[in-house]
DNA sequence: TAATCAATCGAACGAACGTTCGAACCATGG
DNA sequence: CCATGGTTCGAACGTTCGTTCGATTGATTA
């Protein structure tokens, strides 16, 4: 609260007169953040058919925001559970939806493909992937999140050993940087 | 550190009688649990030569101690920057190791099988499907660390259009259970 | 027995934190 | 002009945290 309350130069007691606690702060935070996510994915996903491209436009857009606001989200992933009361059921609730959609995801490729594996252990993996992130991204050493979520869904989608990666004859989504 | 002494049943004060701070201990605690894995890991690997299969190890070896510390995973993740000082860069150096360790693996894969593809992001985003665990990992749904492995290993490997999770013919790491 | 020393503890210190409260400010409308 | 009410602030409160200190215990040794 006093590192907010320094960095937007507003006294500690003016943030209590528009926030009526930490907690309720981060709840707004978290809604805020997690409703912006999943309704950008839904736009994106309008109109794509192809599960893998769905897949790579997923894994674009999760990237993408997590990269844009990679400090909040550091802050986020440390105060998951700092929630302890009422409202956290309704953050557990987008990030359910989140997470559905997800699997659905998984299940529209396995019908396409005709697969089977476990969607949940498949989901958590690339949350995972892309959640952790925070932890060594570098612009310089690692690319755009394009580059990025290019190579992870490479990674996902057909693994390290297809031998596909930076070649031809490849789909990508870099058409999707001009978006609204 | 109160809840150390409550649970550990020593007083507050009788803590800091072995351990000199919080930032000692913490340092003390990373430290035997990255050299205990990396240790773990190079066991296991000797004499494995097939670079897949070395692979598996390292990420059931890693999968294994983090779920069985589950509880202090967690916390060790969260307090990873924890340490400002000095003891900090012995910590980097053998997370370094085990770093470069994983990315030696990657290589061999490489070269053996003339793949392509980037090994840091290959090596951080493992790290992240296995590190992300003790955010959703439940042993009733989710099984053992073997099966565990075994997919998250199909996963990073094949992907998930592979289309053999589950099959025959597949090799898996089940011997490995009767380690020393 | 007396002296020593490692081990352990209760009590407290100072700092940081989330939060509250009353006063001060300042634009608006009568 | 004054009164009102939304906005902002400094100062403080109570709690929690990491840490320290002096005293007490209990076994060892001269």
């Amino acid at each position: 609260m006093r590192d907010l309350s320094r960095a937007s130069g507003v006294s500690l007691s003016g943030l209590y007169y528009y926030f009526e606690s930490k907690e309720r702060l981060l709840y707004l935070i978290q809604k805020h953040t997690f409703t912006t996510i999943l309704d950008k994915l839904k736009t994106r996903l309008e109109g794509v058919a192809d599960p893998e491209q769905r897949i790579r436009i997923f894994i674009l857009n999760h990237l993408e925001y997590f990269l844009v606001n990679q400090q909040g989200m550091k802050v986020l992933s440390h105060e998951d559970e700092a929630l302890k009361n009422g409202p956290s059921s309704e953050i557990a609730a987008i990030k359910r939806t989140y997470y559905r959609t997800c699997i659905g995801l998984m299940d529209d490729l396995k019908r396409a493909q005709g697969l089977d594996f476990n969607s949940r252990t498949a989901v958590m993996s690339l949350f995972g992937m892309i959640n952790w992130i925070y932890t060594w991204y570098s612009p310089r050493v690692d690319g755009s999140a394009q580059e990025l979520a290019q190579r992870m869904g490479d990674i996902f989608l057909t693994g390290v050993t297809a031998g596909s990666s930076g070649l031809k004859h490849r789909k990508d989504i870099s058409d999707l940087s001009s978006r609204p």
